[in-house]
DNA sequence: TATGAATGAGGCTTCATTCAT
DNA sequence: TATGAATGAAGCCTCATTCAT
């Protein structure tokens, strides 16, 4: 149930069969990129982290840049989806099946997500604001996945008289998106390390957009 | 009512009676540090931007890293509070004082706000990641300014019975201002600058909150 | 009389009030470059050599190629043709106006200069193999200034039937220079340095010449 | 009677039994290095070309520059000196033997010669100008071999009577080689691709030749 | 013999910063 | 105050060469 994003990475990798040191290369890069950002983070310290020589990280990845996409591209690509899969139907077995469970379950689950990679939606997020094609892509991405399985599990809702029909599915997806993720943006920001209990804030949460919603 | 950031620079600026060629490296620096990120802005792009000697730059900031802060800290530290002081009496004087009128006005009024300096943060929101101690400043500032009168109105609110006594208002404003701000970062990031109008969508949300603190 | 590349590289750079790095740079390349090629130079040592920081050289001429630009062009561009005209009229003036004394003196002249400059000759010659838009301005250059005035001298000669007019002057003078230059390209690659005599050659290729073309 | 170097290369190859895999270096990397130079082309290119791994080339040259010399030496030391005997015997037994004729068909012959073997003569002249000890043992081949036989011949005519015999035939030699080559070189380095007739030429270099040596 | 991953020295270039004018 | 030439550390990347398989 616990689906982090280091774990879909390591699987993903392990498909493509790479090498234990294009592997610790990929490894040392995204610590570092999500520490430090991209364009602070140098080829020779990535090398340094990884104990590898400079070199080893170009005749693997070419470039810099490639380097950052195959950390982020082949995560995005081929993990979010079936990831996002497995876990709405783990959620809705096990939570139930009103929407409060729902909505719940996803923040729940959704946030131990980030919690664990929190690093890797760092780069994410960074690198995302300068790259325009690259935003399309992840946009893209999200969208189709994610936001598609929260609008059929709305309109369920919907048809089954537990959320209002009067407001069109994908207002009601779109504004519970934005705000359940706005949430983890705000936390991934703002928040000290500090482990702040937010049990709390998260069914506070939940309370807010079922009852907008009912 | 329009309290766009620029302005509130040129403002400030204007108080600490700089010099014109200062003036325009700001300008410059602060417009290409946007755009680009601060990493990937040279001092020499600067210079030619702002027409004026690497020098000069130099002279006046000491520091590319002094000149990024000498944008973003004036604005925070001395704009944002009497900013927020105005815009929350104009808003209580002008929406009425129902809870409704309150967060509807309050998001208008921040969206409007962002959207016209959605630049200068992207610039907070990108080099804040990475630099912690410059981190804590802004929250500390942000909690004592924003979240305060936040907190203030919903506890008015309470008092009034207008919004629901049996959570502590800390807990419904952070919740509040999670979601305001995670909605406003959710759409710098996702949208496209295709003009949506989603007025809807800030009704949706205002409805959803006052619901959920109701 | 004597006019060599080294000397008419110093008068054009004055021209265009270059710095005195600028100028060590210029000649440290030039020199490197002559004598192991430009792919073999790497940019240290010519910082190495003119005794300057390596960014020193990219300040001036951004890139490895613009500085053989630098080097090469404003030669060719700026100096050659009025040179050209100088060395005409001068030997024509000194030497007598039959045939044998113009080709005798011609290739002594060009002789002299192409021994002091060999190293620009080389130069030349090595990296424009490879260059095809070089290539072309190059070859035109030569066309249009030196060609063009030894075509003018023969038909002189033909006029006063002190040449054959039974060949036009065109292959006449191709003819002639190719024998000419490819005397001297001979001797750049197959000479060693050790000073050889060879007026005895000179006389023999201008005897040559002369009777084959009267 | 078309002696093209890249048959010579290959039937050299050939005696010293190669495997497969060598030839296909030699081959991409005469072609490479021809095309591009030996400093712009990387071991890795040529692995690609001649499709071969890049530990091969090493394997079998341990060193790019024994690769360079691999393509050059062989043809030269062993190519060179019996391909010129041939040439000779088959120009004199073919083209009557009064001087005109017989430069004619040199120049003619090593004029085709040259033109297919055009991009190995590039690689020659181009690494040629920079490695000191290289130049000394290729000037002593072309000395001993082609200059050699040109001497012999002019040594003939002169006992003949049909070439002065005031000049020593050493500086004759001299004088048509550098002619002959140099007309070779400048047309190597000046000549388009457009296909020009030379004929013309070639007649003209011979007349004057032949005139300046009766 | 053949491979190709790994190396690390060295190449070109950028850039924040200094300083003489 | 303003300039911009000069600096040199550091960045990304290439490449000949080695070596375990």
């Amino acid at each position: 149930m616990n689906h982090s994003l280091m774990e879909e990475i390591v699987k993903y990798s392990k498909k493509t069969k790479t090498t234990d040191k294009k592997q610790r290369v990929l490894q040392a890069a995204a610590q570092l990129f999500a520490e430090k950002g991209y364009a602070n983070t140098s080829t020779s310290e990535i090398a340094k982290k990884a104990d590898v020589a400079e070199g080893t990280i170009f005749r693997h990845f070419q470039t810099k840049e490639k380097l950052l996409r195959s950390i982020l591209l082949p995560f995005l690509k081929e993990s979010l989806p079936p990831l996002s899969e497995d876990v709405f139907s783990e959620m809705l077995a096990s939570y139930g099946d009103s929407p409060e469970s729902f909505f719940r379950a996803l923040i729940k689950n959704r946030y131990e997500f980030f919690k664990e990679s929190k690093e890797y939606f760092q780069i994410l997020v960074k690198e995302f604001v300068y790259t325009e094609p690259f935003q399309q892509e992840v946009k893209v991405l999200f969208e189709q996945n994610v936001l598609k399985r929260i609008n059929d599990a709305i309109k369920r809702f919907q048809e089954k008289g537990e959320i209002t029909q009067s407001i069109p599915s994908e207002i009601l997806t779109r504004t519970a998106f934005t705000i359940i993720f706005g949430f983890f943006f705000t936390h991934m920001f703002l928040q000290n390390n500090e482990d702040t209990p937010i049990d709390n804030e998260i069914e506070q949460v939940v309370q807010i957009i079922i009852n907008g919603m009912k």
